[in-house]
RNA sequence: GGCGGCGUAGCCAAGUGGUAAGGCACGGGCCUGCAAAGCCCUGAUCACCGGUUCGAAUCCGGUCGCCGCCUCCA
């Protein structure tokens, strides 16, 4: 069976299409990763979120996933299309570290929130920075095959040589001509020309610069993914993901370079890529005080798989609306699932496989149809509040929707057993207990409702009471 | 100017021809000394107009509104 059934939507076909990978039971992804010069924020996670429920959604099918993602910790410009001031240069001028501190610091904070979201380990984690010399290779294969230009600033593609370079994003050059930028680069041969190799400015002193045929520099922007592709994957690779910003110029330049550059078609056999968190116009920014990373969520006291939750109740490919009454709701809805699952782990016994079947058949069913997360998320309410499936049932198929939602069924502790401790506030507790106990309610409602304006709540439980901060 | 997406109950959202999944909130109920927590129940004809069809949220045309990309950007 294995690929049987599995349609993903094709960026470069603008439909869904059964997915067939090169190997029948191996996949090839390449997932673009972080600019390591700033934090990233809970836009950007959506990215990551879904190439991690797609690699866990294709290991669940029994494919052996290879996954690589790169940390992009060389000079991106900071604006217009092949100029401006670099990036990374920036934040080290800034911050008064040296571009690999920058990267560093960033690369760490980002595997820190995908870890806090249950992202599995890619394969690979390759550094731009680390693999000048690849790039350089790739950019010497494109040379090789005339594709490259020399001019004052730098080594270009000419996106004239390359027929189906409009192919991923649908793009028209032409009409396009009419925003160009006024002030490009000069002597480029058509605005959509892209950097391959930059050169150092004559006694600018830059932090990243390197040496190659071409002279000292910098590789362009778009080369390193294909170059770091085709040192882990091979030539060729099965699923490409990003964002759908990244389709019409980053991963068009990619294909171009790609293809040219190993002489294959297609490069990628499936393009894939996520649609945008929508914040409602409401521009995030931390001197509004909206929340924009996660650990502003995380600030704000939400658990950071709450925001995975959220993830998983849109399909990947619609902008999701996010503000903080979502928010709430998917707060809401985890602690009550984690609520569920946890309570289920204490029962024994085994279930039924044949019971489980049609609820499997369904959840599986919702993602090999384009990862339908939603969908899929319904079957697992079905479940946890399932009052004619038994216990063992419940916590089997749980736990086995887990493996592909990721949302830590397993061990998630349930606000339950969140309860603190504290002299002051048992000891204001306890006060209630024997004030209850001996019909006082009027002293029992008073201490609670001390204890309430405090920001603390009481949960009498079968257990007795416990409290937790709000 | 070019390209693309969206508009489904208060909120987040599935659903692409046959009479609207799921989550959250609200309201009601159970439980509780009263609450909280938990559990149960409850709500929409799908932006608007016109068309195609036996039948449309779902197809076609138009209108209004929102968003993204074309420039580093998930």
């Amino acid at each position: 069976m294995g690929s049987s059934g599995i349609v993903f939507y094709n960026t470069r076909r603008k439909k869904k299409e059964p997915f067939r990978p090169i190997e029948p039971r191996r996949v090839r992804l390449y997932s673009c990763g972080p600019t390591v010069y700033g934090p990233v924020h809970i836009g950007n996670l959506r990215s990551w979120l879904f190439s991690d429920l797609l690699k866990r959604f294709l290991i669940s099918e029994g494919f052996s996933v290879t996954q690589v993602i790169n940390i992009t910790d060389v000079g991106h410009l900071v604006s217009d299309g092949d100029e401006g001031e670099d990036k990374m240069e920036l934040a080290a001028r800034r911050s008064g570290e040296s571009a690999e501190e920058i990267a560093a610091r960033y690369t760490e904070l980002w595997r820190q929130d995908r870890a806090a979201l249950g992202c599995l380990e890619p394969e690979h984690n390759p550094r731009a920075s680390e693999h000048i010399a690849e790039q350089i290779e790739l950019g010497q294969k494109l040379e090789a095959g005339g594709y490259l230009y020399r001019i004052e600033d730098g080594i270009y593609f000419d996106v004239s040589l390359f027929p189906r370079y409009t192919e991923l994003a649908g793009l028209d050059l032409e009409g396009q001509r009419d925003v160009q930028r006024i002030d490009a680069v000069k002597g480029k041969r058509h605005p959509a020309d892209f950097a391959i190799w930059k050169f150092a400015e004559p006694g600018v002193k830059r932090l990243q610069e390197w040496d190659s045929p071409w002279g000292r520099g910098f590789p362009g922007w778009h080369l390193e993914c294909s170059a770091m592709a085709v040192k882990y994957l091979g030539e060729k690779i099965d699923i490409h993901t990003g964002g759908i910003d990244l389709a019409s110029v980053h991963h068009t330049n990619e294909v171009a370079q790609s293809e040219c550059g190993f002489g294959v078609h297609p490069w990628v056999r499936h393009w894939m890529h996520n649609e945008f968190l929508d914040f409602g116009g409401e521009k995030m920014s931390k001197s509004k005080g909206n929340v924009r990373t996660l650990s502003d969520l995380t600030g704000r006291g939400y658990d950071p798989m709450a925001f995975r939750y959220f993830f998983l109740q849109a399909h990947y490919r619609q902008q999701q609306n996010f503000n903080a009454e979502a928010m709430d709701a998917a707060d809401t809805g985890y602690r009550r699932l984690v609520a569920v699952a946890a309570e289920l782990r204490g029962v024994e016994g085994p279930g039924s496989e044949a019971v489980q079947a049609p609820f499997k058949q369904r959840f599986r069913a919702a993602l090999a149809d384009d990862l339908n997360a939603p969908r899929a998320m319904a079957v697992v309410w079905d479940v946890a509040r399932s009052d004619t499936l038994s216990p063992a049932d419940r916590r089997d198929l749980l736990l086995a929707f887990d493996e592909v939602l990721g949302l830590d069924l397993a061990h998630a502790k349930p606000p339950a057993q969140e309860y603190e401790s504290d002299p002051r506030i048992d000891g204001l507790v306890a006060e209630r207990q024997a004030a209850r106990a001996g019909k006082d309610f009027a002293t029992a409602d008073r201490i609670r409702d001390e204890l309430d304006a405090e920001g603390i709540g009481i949960v009498d439980t079968p257990e007795g009471p416990r409290w937790r901060r709000k």
